[in-house]
DNA sequence: ATAGCTGCAAAGGTTTTGCAGATGA
DNA sequence: TCATCTGCAAAACCTTTGCAGCTAT
């Protein structure tokens, strides 16, 4: 893991909370978190595992499912349904409350961010009574590519 | 099909939409669109299996994900994932638009209604050059019952 | 020492596919 | 008629689980 304030920051996070939890602090989840933060843009299980395949801590699909289950408890990654049956995954540390937009027809994902989500968390937080902890927004359609090809 | 405005309408988009790609108007597909639109909110596939096993036209899971395709195209369902690894569906013709909460504890979901989500999706169209055909925003956390018992 | 973790392989659950027989156009 | 559709069962696919051996504490 090459340092940085970023990545020093994640794995604090991480380390607190596996003390709280009473988890071990082990080799795997270690280099699977260090794998995840070194990864920009979205990921599955199957592509992480390939990545980790012939590194010095390859770990199993098994554990990386285990693993990515503490990061989404702690925060430290969110998980997507682009509407695809595979899940997709990204880092959170800050830059988060971002949201997609997802081409119908080449499959990719761009990024964008906008505060008035909150505005419209609120309204819907007022009228339902819910207590929300974090959202997603996609909009689908076609991407400027596909867009010119149709 | 009990007779009403709004199946009308509905049936005359399916039966154009089939027409138009030279698809065979089957007792199936009516079957599963009639189906589909006597659910008031939300259904998986197992669900609206069991709902039509027993009636005059049932159907088969292949069927069903087959025409499931075919409506979530001409724009009569929607399909969610709302985090687990089931899909859910719903009908979409008019009163559309809405969005979603979602209960992390209860799996409850409330629907709830926002113009300026499309305000967001204009902005988000002129940053990215994309063209957009639908949305999904989903709020996630505790629904007032699961609030109040934590 | 020992409770918890990993890896393997098998199981589970959802969605897709291949093909024979049925059917709308 | 005949290309398409349905239903069945098998396959494919992602994710979870059980258990034996390993390891952090």
């Amino acid at each position: 893991m090459k340092p940085s304030k970023e990545k020093d920051s994640v794995m604090n996070i991480f380390i607190s909370y596996l003390k709280r939890k009473g988890y071990r602090k082990t080799h795997e989840r270690f280099a699977i978190l260090d794998e995840i933060y070194s990864i920009s843009g979205h990921f599955d299980v199957e592509s992480l595992y390939e990545k980790m395949k012939n590194k010095k801590y390859a770990v199993s699909i098994a554990t990386l499912y285990n693993t990515i289950e503490l990061l989404l408890e702690c925060g430290l990654i969110k998980k997507h349904q682009f509407g695809e049956n595979t899940s997709r995954y990204e880092k959170s540390f800050k830059g988060g409350n971002h949201d997609h937009l997802i081409c119908t027809a080449c499959g990719e994902v761009v990024e964008f961010w906008n505060p008035a989500v909150k505005e419209i968390q609120e309204a819907a937080t007022v009228s339902t009574g819910f207590e929300v902890n974090y959202h997603a927004l996609y909009f689908y359609g076609l991407c400027p590519k596909c867009k010119s090809h149709k």
